[in-house]
DNA sequence: TGATCATTTGAACAATTGTTCAAACTATAA
DNA sequence: TTATAGTTTGAACAATTGTTCAAATGATCA
């Protein structure tokens, strides 16, 4: 009995991705951890935006959108170009964009009361 | 142009989850963002498992985990239920196991190589 | 050239975070 | 009852985080 819990630990062990990819994964989370860098995300998954765009969306300063941005690019849940004076920042992966999607149902469903 | 583009922006302001919910979608998000509470999701994403175990599997203090299990508690992304002296929890929520899945399968394609 | 708009950078700071430790609580078994 | 295994709690602490501020960089236009 004890015995098959034993196992049974030892093989959800066997399933976990390696420690290296779990630090990776929180890492990428943690990102989207901060109400200042989620709606950054939020906002660029819909469209292309630059930094002093962000700033009024976000109602932070152009600096500590900069600051959040480089993080989010760091991490590469972003990419940007340039365009003269601007720098246009952007979400181009589909992944992301499904993630938030399904975290929006999740917090809906869990915390206005219509749970399947 | 620039009035096209002022427009562009307020239609992507309209589109954003209000500010209350984006808090909670980043609230959400850092719950998962750090190693050691990542791991336990990942885990009980396979199975239930009592807190002594998820110690063993985390290797951090019953302490440390209990901690990190109150916020995952807190913030709704696992249950939990009493049995004898133990306590089981769960995560009993296929959006989570999505989300996971998805994470893990954004983070394989853009740090080893093979983007489309 | 100089002026201006957009962005980035680095230092500093308060606020938050994750862990440890010791103590308490819960449930079972002797 | 006492003992024990499992779990939780609260205080304390170092480490990390997000913002502001001032200064610097980049790019365009007169």
């Amino acid at each position: 009995m004890a015995e098959e819990r034993r196992e049974r630990l030892a093989k959800v062990i066997e399933q976990l991705p390696s420690d290296e990819e779990v630090v990776e994964l929180a890492a990428f989370f943690s990102a989207l951890g901060d109400a200042t860098r989620a709606k950054i995300v939020l906002a660029l998954s819909v469209e292309e935006l630059t930094t002093c765009e962000l700033s009024k969306i976000t109602g932070r300063s152009a600096s500590a959108v900069s600051h959040q941005l480089r993080v989010l690019k760091d991490r590469k849940l972003v990419a940007f170009r340039r365009e003269g004076r601007s720098v246009l920042y952007r979400v181009d992966d589909d992944h992301i964009r499904k993630i938030l999607e399904v975290a929006l149902v999740h917090l809906r469903e869990r915390w206005r009361g219509d749970v399947t």
